[in-house]
DNA sequence: CATGGGCAATACCCTGGAGGTATGGAGACA
DNA sequence: TGTCTCCATACCTCCAGGGTATTGCCCATG
């Protein structure tokens, strides 16, 4: 099975008509059709019914379509890394969100800076939902991650540290003066409890503004403390749900810059945090 | 980039020789050496050097060999997935060693017939090596694994139940009478222990009968226990290492099927073990 | 029931590129 | 320096993948 007729099959199946689809692919409806035919003869298996008004997916047809997608992802990937492994510097890509490091970052790019295989890190900061996707499709080699927030699949990983939870209010708030509070207490609150009642904000920005204005409370990672607003405090939230910041790298990477990274990383981790992982 | 064309790099990686390469693949060598030179083209990158004598990986060629294995990996499990799942009767093909479910098939097969999504099951009975490697292709749907025994990389997995280690003794040794024993006595004993030492034998039967001559002490996770010769005794090991028996299953799989399986075993496992996992 | 429209399949042609053969050319080693 | 090895280049062939024109089928609609 070639890449192109994978691509082609995908693109018949999400359009379900082959004219669309053909013309999505810059192509004619005709050698489309037969290439599909074609492919099902190889497979013995019809992959769409083509029963008059319309075709719909077999279920095999239903499997390819997920396992196409997960081998051009893969090739994708695969022309990503290659290039990014030719260019003349090597450089090891980074990818994390402003402050997602759980302040590690630092002690781990100097105490990285002395290891032999060393090679320059280039940070990308960049959004939630974007930053494992950069390490999946090759853009980047290691990810700052925060479980339970995002999927480690297709992922190996390396746990680093473990944070409690703080909610975070205005300075003059009810909340703000006490030691710790219970997640109960939040929930209690007339305040909307941010993420529970409201995941549609991405924006750091706009949720500290909302936050700054008492339109909701913040749960969040303790590690946000040190870049809060002056406005805003954190009170530890004692029973919230805990956070592990990990590593995460492709599964069967193991260039050494990248190995370095990690056991450097998850040395100064250890080093200077009583229990990581 | 097509998969001829990553099969074909790959062939000249592994042989280092274009020669070589081309006879495997069949073909003559001007062709092959045209094609790396246009994925090198395309992809800006040179991936080998030439350099007289012989040829060598580049490190973009290294990265590359490493993605395009993955992908021909890919390939060939979307074919083999795609083909079973084309069948005229569904089935789930459920791998495993023999005595490697834990003693919990029987009691899951008998709970998965009763389930809306069932479909049949066909057992395959393989050697350990092969077991991860049948789901990896797409020959199985799911398999019995054993943690930390066996890797989980590329998987979704559920743990079923925890064994405990047992130490594997003729039956007049002397430790067949004891109660318990640890690690350290094991290997305090001139008997070599098994898999510590002996990492090379595959063969169960072979295992066995070393064991029976006196020639190897073996652990096992405890489930061993029921399918054991009657000259062999089993003896708790107090500190050995815990088995996990997980289901493994591909990422991104969620046939019904399949879904129906892994909850029902999950269910049965909790049922039937205090605590599972 | 007849007809028209939408859409995939078929028929037929054409071109680019994949593959073959012959040969050149650059190191390595005697 | 000559020769051997092995990859690259030159040149040719042919087929597979792509295009255009058309048919055939199903369904909707009057």
């Amino acid at each position: 099975m070639e890449t192109r007729e994978l691509a082609y099959f995908l693109a018949v199946a999400e359009e379900l008509h082959f004219g669309r689809a053909a013309e999505r692919l810059g192509m004619a409806q005709p050698p489309l059709s037969r290439a599909i035919q074609k492919l099902e003869r190889r497979l013995g298996v019809p992959l769409f019914d083509r029963s008059g008004r319309g075709i719909s997916l077999t279920s095999a047809g239903e499997v390819l379509a997920r396992e196409a997608a997960t081998v051009l992802d893969a090739v994708a990937a695969a022309t990503a890394r290659t290039r990014r492994a030719g260019r003349a510097d090597p450089r090891l890509v980074v990818a994390l969100k402003p402050g997602g490091d759980g302040g590690l970052l630092p002690d781990i790019l100097e105490a990285y800076r002395a290891h032999p295989d060393a090679v320059e890190v280039e940070l990308v900061l960049c959004g939630v939902a974007q930053r494992a996707q950069l390490v999946r499709d090759g853009t980047a080699d290691v990810a700052f991650l925060h479980i339970p927030y995002e999927e480690l699949t297709g992922f190996d990983s390396e746990p680093l540290r473990v944070e409690g939870s703080v909610a975070i209010v205005p300075r003059g708030h009810r909340l703000a003066g006490q030691a710790f509070v219970r997640v109960a207490e939040l929930e209690a609150d007339p305040t909307p409890l941010w993420p529970r009642r409201h995941a549609d904000i991405n924006d750091p920005a706009t949720l500290m503004q909302l936050v700054a204005l008492g339109r909701l409370i913040a749960m969040a990672p303790e590690s946000v403390t040190p870049h809060l607003r002056r406005d805003l405090v954190c009170v530890p939230v004692l029973d919230g749900t805990p956070t592990t910041v990990v590593l995460a790298w492709p599964e069967r990477t193991r260039s050494r810059a990248l190995a370095a990274f990690v056991r450097t990383a998850s040395a100064v981790a250890e080093r200077l945090s009583p229990a990581p992982g």
